[in-house]
DNA sequence: TTGTTGACTCTGA
DNA sequence: CTCAGAGCCAACA
């Protein structure tokens, strides 16, 4: 079966997602750097997750600090709900600490 | 095959 | 600091 969830560039970036810890967030150019990749293809992997999954895009976001503007609209608002539920604190224009909450790359 | 779109990032003003 | 434009790669019609 060959599912588009399934494939190399999307298990990669999933893998690599997985990898974050709570509590802690990364970027779309953050992740996209690791694999080789660029943002934009990062960010369309996210879009491709499905309903249920394993990982925790809620603490991908953008370079801004900031939630990118989903399509599904009411989408950034669950991902701010679930990232404040980790712990993590948002400022009044809804940006977030990335200097704080910044996620590193280690070997493991 | 081309053209358009998208959960991005960078640079310039 | 914010706003606008260009570049970038992958998927879909």
């Amino acid at each position: 079966m060959v599912e588009p969830k399934t494939s190399p560039l999307y298990v990669s970036i999933y893998a690599l997602v997985r990898r974050v810890p709570a509590g802690q967030v990364t970027t779309y150019g953050r992740i996209a750097a690791q694999i080789g990749y660029t943002a934009r293809t990062v960010g369309f992997a996210m879009a491709a997750l499905p309903a249920s999954n394993d990982v925790p895009w809620q603490r991908v976001i953008n370079s801004q600090g900031k939630i990118s503007p989903r399509t599904d609209g009411e989408g950034n608002i669950l991902q701010r709900d679930l990232l404040e539920n980790e712990g993590l604190q948002f400022s009044h224009n809804g940006r977030i600490d990335l200097d704080k909450y910044s996620w590193k790359v280690n070997s493991i």
